[in-house]
DNA sequence: ATGAAAGCGCTAACAC
DNA sequence: GTGTTAGCGCTTTCAT
């Protein structure tokens, strides 16, 4: 910036004001040191300028994972408002580790960035230490069922598989298995199936049968986990699933074999992707807002509200698999 | 740090040096530091460090969007191999718009990035002279067809094309229709419908009907499409989608209407995605390495090698809809 | 409206 | 093996 300083025959005080369009100066001034930033191709330092003053443009958002569309969605949504914003997103990947979260909140740390954002609220004992001791705005997303530490944006889980039970019961449903994918790294799934436990339960039902695989959620161990289950339970009458895409792959099965869905065999899921809602019979699910939640955890985190939780809730779609 | 230098009762270089475990220090004293490190909390500020030293541990990312899983997976590859490496990435999503992919090199040019990722080839001019000239490795990814500017990993768009026509050409498909999503912004889509017209021009055919949507691809809009297409030209006997999104959702619209798959119409489509691999009919496709590409652009990046063109090609999935 | 000077928190010589 | 001393490239008082 030195160099423009004296391309531009004044001050480097000058220089940087005109740069960030700060204070006051002359036209002319400001007509000077622009054309001598754009003739020597000046590239601003922003590591410098930060050190320099305070509070970068730099926000930490860290997810468990990109394979499943609800992160990119939840990403997406916080971006555009960061994007607009002037801030740019550091992205740290767990890959559901709590250790793995607990290192990259300690690195994204180290950059001083002007808020994290990060999915859910399990954390490891020195990670919640690290994040309430930052001193910047952390907002903790997806997942209401908890204590959050500041900023909390999202919905209840144990809720969600509530309404998925008492739906599936009210439609006279009453063998009802339930499909899943690893529920030790994914919590927000397990409390899911607890509170559709809880909702059977309350009904008098428990779990007609269940397959929960170790593998993370997808098409294909969806469609595998059904063809399973039913070749070992052929009197359940309907499925929850762990997701959408545990669920489609169920959905697959059922064409693939001929299996009437809903008359012989129901099926429920949770997210609302797209693909789940254009299938031949749109498939019964919850709808998360989840561009939604990134949207509205990045203006929380940009605000300066008090600390506390938002909900923006899950809607039922009463698809054709139910 | 000159807290905990004092706090240990050595300098600060030599905190720094144990903290950053470099260069050579007794056991003592790296006790003493470390020990007062955790007791005071501290946590270093890699903003001083890379200003003070050289090069940042950040890695620019930039993509065109996020909606498509196709990103994800991108950044899965990359974020992997940066991950183990201890770089952090800094991700940009430009919307297709060059416009805001020249303002987003730009702003994370300013973090003084290790290096830089970026989708495509395509760039404004303005774009590819600062890319050029910044001095850090370059990696352009997804794409072969046209002038990189440093290192590029992908393979070509245009072949891909040529690949699948010749595929519905080979089954015996004549009356042949194209169906895309907005090839405006999607220079890559474009591409391969390029490259899949010539092949049909080679065979002396031609477009049998087409049906572009101006949005973003999706399954929706290809079911949409789809069921247009067919009004307008019933005769119609194989459809080349854009990709698999859309041809996802042109199998639904199949499905749903009792269109028989493959032998009333054909269906094909691109990137080999996870849901249409295990559909009732998994999709004909052309199978993407979308992951190795990020992460071999990834390793590139840190590697340094001689700038060059790295092909990772395509495999053509013979689904049953075909 | 502009310039000079003092750091921001760290690393990198360089001495010891 | 360890401490001292300059900066890294900016922003920010504080004068002028």
């Amino acid at each position: 910036m030195s160099d423009v300083a004296r391309e531009a025959g004044v001050g480097e005080s000058t220089a940087s004001r005109v740069l960030r369009r700060q204070g006051s100066s002359s036209p002319e001034t400001r007509e000077k040191v622009l054309g001598a930033a754009a003739r020597l191709g000046y590239v601003p330092n922003r590591l410098a300028g930060t050190l320099a003053s305070t509070g970068s443009n730099l926000i930490g958002i860290i997810v468990p994972s990109l394979a499943n569309i609800v992160f990119p969605d939840l990403l997406r949504g916080a971006g555009a408002v960061l994007g607009a914003a002037g801030f740019r997103s550091v992205i740290g990947v767990t890959d559901y580790e709590p250790d793995s979260e607990e290192h990259l909140v300690e690195s994204l740390l180290s950059w001083r960035p002007a808020g994290l954002m990060v999915a859910g609220l399990e954390h490891t004992a020195r990670t919640r230490l690290l994040l309430a001791a930052a001193g910047i705005r952390i907002v903790e997303m997806l997942d209401t069922d908890g204590e959050g530490i500041d900023t909390v944006v999202g919905f209840s889980n144990r809720e969600a598989g509530r309404v998925s039970a008492r739906h599936l019961i009210a439609r006279g449903y009453r063998r009802i298995a339930y499909i899943g994918h690893d529920l030790g790294r994914d919590r927000r799934a397990a409390k899911r199936r607890e509170g559709f436990l809880a909702a059977l339960a309350e009904a008098g039902l428990s779990l007609a049968a269940e397959d929960v695989v170790r593998t993370h959620s997808s098409v294909g161990a969806g469609r595998e986990a059904l063809d399973r289950l039913l070749a070992r339970h052929p009197a359940v009458d309907a499925v929850y699933f762990s997701n959408d895409d545990m669920a489609i792959g169920g959905y697959f099965h059922c064409l693939a074999r001929g299996i009437a869905v809903p008359t012989r065999l129901a099926l429920f899921g949770f997210n609302g992707l797209d693909v789940a809602r254009h299938a031949p019979q749109p498939l019964s699910t919850l709808l998360t807002p989840r561009v939604a939640i990134g949207a509205t955890s990045a203006r929380l985190l940009l605000a300066d509200d008090p600390p506390g939780v938002t909900t923006l809730d899950f809607e039922l779609i009463e698809g054709a698999t139910s």
